[in-house]
This record gives C-alpha cells, sequence and structure tokens, in this order.
DNA sequence: AATTCGGGGGT
DNA sequence: ACCCCAGAATT
C-alpha cells in the first residue's frame, strides 16, 4: 500500500470515529476564536477534566478579548489560582492588551500571525488556525506524538528534535483536504481516550489494522520514554506573622516560579539550620524586621515539576520594624477572613485552610 | 539542546 | 511512587 493510501484510510478512519465518538466539550460548543484560544492555553500540559471548571469561570468573567485586556494581572490569577503554570495567565494578558492594540480586538487568523503573540507556540498556534479558522495546517501535541509514534512504529525519542520535525512533518502529511480542525482533534481525541500512554484500548481503536505498532505487539513500549533523574528536596520555612490581628503576606516576583502570587514569606532552610533560625534570618533578609516565632502549625509536603519541598509553618507576632519588600514584587497586611481575595499557591492554600478551620474553633 | 515552569488524576 | 497531561519561554 502507498504512502498516500495509508494516509486517506487513517483520514477517513479516524474523521468516522471522531464524528461518533467525540466528547462534548465546552470549548467544542463555540465557534468564538477567543474562546478557543482561551481553551487552547488552559489546555497547554494540563488535562482536560480540570480545564473545564477554569474554562467555563474564565469566559464567564472575560467573555472577549478586549474585557480580558481591560482587567488586573491580580484578577485573572485569582481566577488562574490552581491551574498552575502562571505565566500562561501573564502572557494571556499581554497577548490580549496587543490584540486589541494591533488588532482592533479580534484575534489574528493565520498560524504566522498566532505564532506572535506571547503564550502561542508551534502546538497551541496550529490549533487556533486549524480548529477556528480552518487553516490547513497540522499540531502535535502529547497525544498526537504517541499515536503518531505507535501508528507508524516510530522508537526515536520524541523529545529527540529530529524525530519531533519527523512527527510534524507526519502530521502535516497526514492532513484531509478539509475538516483538518475536526481531523487535529481526532487525533488528540485518539491519544487521549483510545491510545492511551498505558493499557491502550487497541481493541477499541479505529486505527487498529493500520497501525504497526499493533502489528508487532509495541503498542506497550511505544513511544520509547526516558529515564528521569531523582527530584532534589528541600526544606523551606514560612511565617504567618501576626500584627494587630493581621496577617503579612508578599507578592511574588512576576516572573519565575509562581510568579505574582501571594505567599508567607519565608525561605528554603540551610545545611546544619534549624527551623527557628532559618526563618528569624530569612525574615530579616526579606523584610527587615524582627519577629517572635510561636508554635508550627503546620507541615505541608508538595511536588512541584523539578523539586519536592517540605515547608513548615510557624505562627509568629511582628516584633519591630516596617517590613520591606527586599525580595518581592509587594507586602500587604490582611485580615485573615481577606486571604482568599489572593491568589495562592496550592502549598499555600494547604496553610490558608489550616488556619481558616482553627478560627471557626 | 536543556532547563524551567504546577498541579492533579490515573495506575 | 511514578507517569503524563491539547507546551512555551528561557537559558
Amino acid at each position: 500500500m502507498t504512502d498516500r493510501r495509508r494516509y486517506t484510510r487513517i483520514q477517513r478512519a479516524l474523521l468516522q470515529w471522531y464524528a461518533a465518538n467525540a466528547r462534548d466539550l465546552p470549548w467544542r460548543r463555540t465557534r468564538d476564536p477567543y474562546a478557543i484560544w482561551l481553551s487552547e492555553i488552559m489546555l497547554q500540559q494540563t488535562r482536560v477534566p480540570t480545564a473545564i471548571p477554569y474554562y467555563e469561570r474564565f469566559l464567564k468573567r472575560f467573555s472577549t478579548a478586549a474585557h480580558l485586556a481591560r482587567a488586573r494581572l491580580d484578577t485573572i490569577l485569582k481566577l488562574w489560582e490552581g491551574l498552575g503554570y502562571y505565566s500562561r495567565a501573564r502572557n494571556l494578558h499581554q497577548a490580549a492588551k496587543e490584540i486589541v492594540s494591533r488588532c482592533h480586538g479580534r484575534l489574528p487568523q493565520t498560524k504566522d500571525e498566532l505564532l506572535t503573540l506571547p503564550g502561542i507556540g508551534r502546538y497551541t498556534a496550529g490549533a487556533i488556525a486549524s480548529i477556528a479558522f480552518g487553516e490547513r495546517t497540522p499540531l502535535v501535541d502529547g497525544n498526537v506524538e504517541r499515536v503518531l509514534c505507535r501508528v507508524f512504529r516510530i522508537h526515536g525519542n520524541p523529545k529527540n528534535a529530529a524525530i519531533k520535525e519527523r512527527l510534524w512533518k507526519l502530521a502535516e502529511d497526514l492532513l484531509p483536504e478539509h475538516e483538518v480542525g475536526h481531523f487535529n482533534q481526532s487525533l488528540m481525541e485518539l491519544g487521549s481516550e483510545i491510545c492511551t500512554p498505558r493499557n491502550p484500548r487497541c481493541d477499541e481503536c479505529p486505527l487498529a489494522n493500520l497501525c504497526e505498532a499493533n502489528h508487532h505487539n509495541e503498542q506497550d513500549i511505544l513511544p520509547t520514554r526516558t529515564a528521569k533523574k531523582p527530584l532534589p528536596s528541600h526544606v523551606v520555612v514560612v511565617g504567618v506573622i501576626y500584627r494587630a490581628g493581621r496577617i503579612l503576606i508578599d507578592k511574588r516576583k512576576p516572573k519565575g516560579l509562581l510568579g505574582g502570587l501571594w505567599e508567607f514569606p519565608g525561605g528554603k532552610v540551610q545545611p546544619g539550620e534549624s527551623l527557628e533560625s532559618a526563618l528569624h534570618r530569612e525574615i530579616r533578609e526579606e523584610l527587615d524586621i524582627e519577629i517572635e516565632v510561636g508554635s508550627e502549625i503546620a507541615v505541608v509536603d508538595h511536588t512541584y515539576t523539578h523539586f519536592h519541598v517540605e515547608i513548615h509553618a510557624f505562627e509568629c507576632k511582628h516584633l519591630k520594624g516596617e517590613p520591606r519588600p527586599l525580595a518581592c514584587a509587594a507586602l500587604k497586611w490582611v485580615r485573615p477572613s481577606d486571604l482568599p481575595r489572593h491568589a495562592f499557591p496550592a502549598a499555600n492554600k494547604k496553610i490558608i485552610e489550616i488556619l481558616r478551620v482553627r478560627r471557626r474553633h
């Protein structure tokens, strides 16, 4: 069978399967490019069920790019709270501003123009262009990568640049003349629902008889994965510092880890250092104030993408000095009941929940 | 080419 | 525990 003939069969099988099996997802009920853009940003490295409630809330609050452009970043981050990869929210906001200033509030309609906006890379540009505007352009996400590695029995590491290019070329060659949006989504849908990382449901797969991995019974070893190194661990200490019934929180700098989010001040415990002396040191270095360290109110274990932390939270009293934002973007004394108005990292929310429960007793 | 960026659900 | 998710930006 020629490649072209095989591609045609794959196209038909996928489009037919998709027409009958596509999940009813909120962003599939709209043709609004803004809404589709928003969904694609939220779905970056994020599972569909996780993104859905965020998408609904966000779209209700900001129904157009112009509304989004006018919003404060703090408001956007609060809506993004818990979704992770917070630079997405910052880039979304910046892109909305550019869409208003450069494009009269309307999203660019081509892949190449979309690529110029912050937060939109190769995948997302292809997704918006094909799904919202019908441009005949491919996309490769984690799902498509896995499907293609199996169907075409590609043994190389898909993280390798040459393999990546091969996958994009395949995705392009596979594109049908029409219905590219549905076709691209069908590839992702298959990867998500049938051609799963483990225990793929080959017995239900519309491509089973076209799949080389299936023929060679290699669906369980493809795509080849690389061994990951163990994550480093850190011990962190933070202070819930009270003064006149209010708690001192700081806003992290705009870029980097958890950029723009609020947190309880503190920092890493150094080797050989006690928790209490580390907390005194960090508060002195970052805020230039003196505190009294009280009892430990929480220990939170949390895993980020590339390290673990064990966070010890201590109740503290402010003793002297007006806090200065030496290592952060801003400082604020807030009533405990106002903590939920601010966007906090997930690890800090566990501490906030403990404070809330204590308050009710 | 590698690393940095969150958080959670499935296994 | 480990894997990976509709990846992009930075180094």
